[in-house]
DNA sequence: GCAATATTCAACCAAATGGTTGACGATTTA
DNA sequence: TAAATCGTCAACCATTTGGTTGAATATTGC
């Protein structure tokens, strides 16, 4: 899909579509790949991978255990 | 775990820690009861639940369908 | 060859975020 | 009973975010 595509529904600038997508990119959300004029952008289907596993495992620990999140979100902010 | 457990590790006031509860509570993600003059809060598991089960679709179109990308997080602001 | 299209950049601005401090009220402890 | 503790509030401030506009570059189409 191309930049102006994934603009087209929205109502803002391209600029700032522009804007959103360096970030989706640089977050490897999406790939883009310039052909001509044109920057096509697809989805990175393993890109949410590690958070959804995360994200499965939230809560499966005792309620006391915001030890283990907390020690968790360290490790994480220290990645 | 109360509050100032909660604090305890970080190196910023008990004020912002509370005002990060606030919003975490309010976002469904964790729950508070006051017993007394502390507040025990605990993890929601279910909380992620639908962000998980998201995540793990992302990419399960073809790169052609940013439409359909599109229509679910349209849907998903209305929502 | 020039106009049109696609896209980004820089500069700007308003709004939102994320923290602090000091004060305060409720509860507990000595 | 007073001091200590727990936690929140309001006000404030710096930084970040999220958008715009106009200009610029690269490419394509007529």
């Amino acid at each position: 899909m191309a930049v102006t595509d994934v603009a087209d529904p929205f109502d803002m600038s391209l600029a700032a579509i522009s804007k959103h997508l360096t970030i989706l990119t640089r977050a490897g959300l999406i790939s883009q790949e310039k052909r001509g004029r044109v920057k096509w952008c697809k989805l990175e289907p393993d890109a949410m991978r590690n958070a959804s596993i995360w994200m499965q495992s939230f809560g499966q620990f005792e309620a006391v255990n915001l030890d283990a999140f907390e020690q968790f979100l360290k490790q994480e902010l220290q990645d």
